[in-house]
RNA sequence: GCGUCCAUAGUUCAGCCGGUAGAGCAUCAGAUUGUGGCUCUGAAAGUCACGGGUUCGAAUCCCGUUGGACGCCCCA
């Protein structure tokens, strides 16, 4: 008989992880608050046609990816694999952008794409993000960077690198398409069956190819820069001018491309050595025609996400986040079951002064209990016994420096710790 | 979707050329009977991932399935 797992790709998170996540989502909130976004929450699984429209047909995610089921009613419903289409079908939806000023949000969950896991790739994955919406000026691409930015430092990491480059408007971006495709083809015998395959499906992702082969072409290959019509120069030349001015490190890299259909002008993507070949852990950009696609009004917005199973295997090869335990304050014992009632009057009094305590709930001796207490770590043990009760009195010990009091039952309430 | 490696007690692993399982740590219990940490003694714990095959006999060989690790594709 088959036991009953988990699904492939997917992870319990266990009591010994479970502060890491505590930790990452309380600076997610914390940070974000502070730049001004606010948090917002859609469903896991929304209307197929969403992703479809949102993220691209000729997006792997989309092809391949998507965890998509006909439901009782006979709709196409999917897992969300991202959240950005998500997020502006909502704000479409609910009205969320006031005339003449920008809406931002930020949010955290579970995301879904059907891939074979390995490092730092899961089936059920999880995000935190950003997303500025209703400016087109490059001013919200660098809040949104610093915001980024902001929360790599804080949760702890320092060595990671700002990649950034921009693709322009739709129309420069064409135009660089079509001048790298027609390198590309010129040399397309020296290309990898992968990138000669990718040739007709999304030339510029041969940019950002492993093999070596194409990698020598890709260094002769016309740079995107090159291409940028004038406004879309001008946006770039103020985003990598702020940041610098504002001292973020940053590389111009001009064979970064985001795999999303929706981006335009500025992408940028953070890379860590510690994730082995997923080497990026959170990854963003502009997509001004989005909104309107989804059937909104036209807006600009930018916007960005992280990986958090990445930024914790980060953080795990820095070693940076030891559990914090939550040791009980007291370990309550007793020589007998008879002194139940005491045992839980007096846990429910240092509780109601908030205290953290703990009993024995399997009836061991009193060795046992007080070995339980020792292995939890509680500061104190209290042990009521015979003589303890015919006196009206509790024994306090203190774990740590192996000392022991009597105490009055009716001091409980009052004695100073 | 493709490739390589892997799957034995709670855990980390040993078990080489086939003869029905072992260690460290952890757990639990004792060490002149109401008290922890050290030490000692003992105990419990595995249908050797699942299914099939070869064999007198398989954890050990073969096939399949499921799952894991890492890589390709792609992405966070």
């Amino acid at each position: 008989m088959k036991n009953i797992q988990s699904i492939k790709g997917t992870k319990d998170t266990l009591p010994s992880e479970i502060h890491k996540w505590q930790f990452l989502e309380d600076t997610f909130r914390r940070v974000s608050t502070k730049y001004g976004y606010t948090e917002l929450r859609t469903p896991i699984f929304e209307d197929s046609a969403l992703f479809h429209r949102g993220i691209g047909e000729g997006t792997d995610i989309v092809n391949k990816e998507m965890y998509t089921f006909i439901d009782k009613g006979g709709d196409s419903v999917t897992l969300r694999p991202e959240q950005t289409a998500a997020l502006i079908r909502s704000v479409v939806q609910n009205n969320l952008l006031q005339l003449g000023t920008t809406s931002k949000f930020w949010y955290f969950g579970p995301y879904f794409r059907y891939e074979r896991p390995q490092k730092g790739r899961l089936r059920q994955f999880h995000q935190y993000g950003a997303e500025c919406i209703a400016s087109p000026f490059p001013e919200s691409d660098v809040e949104v960077i610093l915001l980024a930015n902001s929360i790599i430092r804080e949760i702890g990491i320092e060595d990671y690198k700002l990649n950034i480059n921009s693709l322009g408007s739709e129309n420069s971006r064409n135009n660089y398409r079509d001048a790298l495709k027609s390198y590309l083809i010129e040399n397309q015998d020296g290309l990898s069956e992968d990138s000669k395959r990718r040739l007709d499906i999304n030339p510029l992702r041969i940019l950002d190819s492993k093999d070596e082969k194409d990698k020598l072409i890709i260094a002769n290959a016309p740079n995107i820069i090159d291409y940028l019509d004038e406004e879309s120069k001008n946006h770039f030349d103020t985003v990598i001018n702020l940041l610098s001015q504002l001292n973020v490190n940053f590389t111009i890299e001009p064979k970064l491309v985001r795999g999303l259909d929706y981006y335009n002008h500025t992408v940028f993507e953070f890379q860590s050595n510690a994730l082995g070949s997923q080497d990026s852990f959170g990854g963003g950009g502009r997509y001004n025609g989005l909104i309107e696609q989804l059937g909104g009004k036209p807006n600009p917005a930018v916007g960005f996400a992280f990986g958090v199973e990445r930024l914790i295997i980060i953080l795990d090869s820095l070693n940076k986040l030891s559990e914090l335990e939550s040791k009980p304050d007291f370990y309550i014992s007793s020589t007998s079951e008879k002194y139940l009632d005491k045992v839980y009057f007096v846990s429910e009094v240092l509780r109601k002064r908030n205290f953290n305590v703990q009993n024995d709930l399997v009836r061991k001796s009193v060795k046992g209990q007080m070995r339980e207490a020792n292995k939890l770590g509680a500061k104190y043990a209290v042990i009521i016994g015979d003589d303890e009760i015919a006196k009206g009195t509790i024994i306090l010990k203190n774990m740590t420096e192996s000392t022991q009091v009597e105490l009055a039952f009716d001091d409980i309430e009052k004695h100073q710790f």
